[in-house]
DNA sequence: CAGAAATCCTATCGCATGATAGATATTTAG
DNA sequence: CTAAATATCTATCATGCGATAGGATTTCTG
């Protein structure tokens, strides 16, 4: 396909992985269209063809761009959990690390315009499995659940494996949802016209309560 | 159009209106496809734009069956919660009734099958706005958050109107949703081929913790 | 049992979509 | 500089969609 060779086309690459970034960003996969994602890319319908083989091929495409963004953003911060967790740290130490990754994400999800796109079709592509299901869950989904649970364990003095644990960082991960997937109905609530920094302190306090309260617990 | 005469035809239009419920709730307005519903109901295309006049008129018409239904089954819940409010009740009663409403919309978004595929209308109409947004969201959404932010805040010994009340009901409500919502990939990660009654009182039980930890944290 | 009203059907329209054919333009290699 | 490889374009195809036209059928009214 591309890729080798004719440096001209990576540019066009780009351009055509940007567009569609945005387009499945705020649209489905079928609701999304080629031609939209031509245009906004200034190419013409072919283009796309030739460059990733079909829709399909430019949906796994952009799985693949986002994913790895996430991993250059989230990965120290998830490195330094697991370094924490292997070093047999107290549960408040272990509390602490939550409120870093669930702060971390929630800047990350919440914060800029570009990745909230992302963050939508990431969303959309874990609550009705698509072609670039597989690479998603696996690469964000499965070690950021795991992560936290294991946090939530430490934290709550149960064993690692406990589903408890696991149900218990679900709830958390999907709380950080209301102002992702649910940032319009969210806005509406709260009346905010915008999630700005002051609007992201309050969630974020918010947050460090609900781990606050996960660790005493139990 | 329809309503008065004829009884023959109100049989027709209940069959359209469960397969339209079932097409809505398991692809998106636009995903869905009007032969496939018309399949479903065993009745000819046209038989839908007379009945409903477009496919939007039949979308609109789910909406209004679907809060129906969920009011039949939330509001004399909602209305006991409310009573307590009003009767000054302590925080750990309005801990009690948030555990009550909780435990009964886990149940009833989780439980039946039926309904599964009505949740997932209603969550997709307010993450991504479309024609039957606002009966939705005044109807449902609204007041729901509405309730829960008042016993949250009376809980928490905290003014009504307090944002942060609000915030924590997004949060509480949201989190509900990882297993609605999210229900396949919550499924994936707790190793779980279903959600039946076992299932269900683990999630209750961890959304219990939650609820009494909102209540002691501040 | 007529005749009118309503319900439902077959056939088709107009439109948007993803994909392809085939020609043209651009870039690199020798 | 020329020729092959690469990249892009215009024009078109086949398909599936929501909607409608116009006629047949069923159901109620008197």
């Amino acid at each position: 396909m591309s890729g080798n060779g004719y440096r001209k086309s990576e540019e066009t690459r780009q351009r055509i992985l940007a567009a569609a970034l945005e387009a499945f960003g705020s649209s489905s996969f079928s609701e999304a269209t080629t031609r939209q994602i031509a245009d906004a890319a200034r190419v013409s319908l072919p283009v796309l063809q030739y460059h990733f083989g079909s829709k399909e091929g430019l949906y796994r495409a952009c799985a693949e761009a986002i994913v790895e963004r996430y991993r250059e953003h989230m990965a120290p911060i998830a490195t330094r959990a697991r370094e924490a967790l292997r070093s047999n740290g107290t549960a408040a130490a272990a509390r602490k690390h939550l409120k870093v990754i669930a702060g971390a994400l929630a800047g990350f999800l919440i914060g800029s315009n570009e990745v909230k796109h992302w963050a939508h079709f990431v969303g959309r592509e874990l609550r009705e499995p698509g072609p670039a299901f597989d690479i998603l869950y696996e690469s964000l989904w499965k070690p950021g659940v795991e992560v936290t649970a294991r946090l939530i364990a430490r934290a709550r003095g149960i064993p690692e494996k406990d589903p408890a644990a696991r149900i218990h960082a679900l709830l958390l991960i999907s709380s950080l949802l209301a102002f992702q997937s649910g940032r319009k109905i969210s806005l509406r609530v709260m009346q905010w016209s915008k999630i700005g920094p002051k609007e992201l302190a309050m969630i974020r306090s918010a947050l460090d309560a609900q781990i606050d309260a996960i660790g005493g617990g139990a």
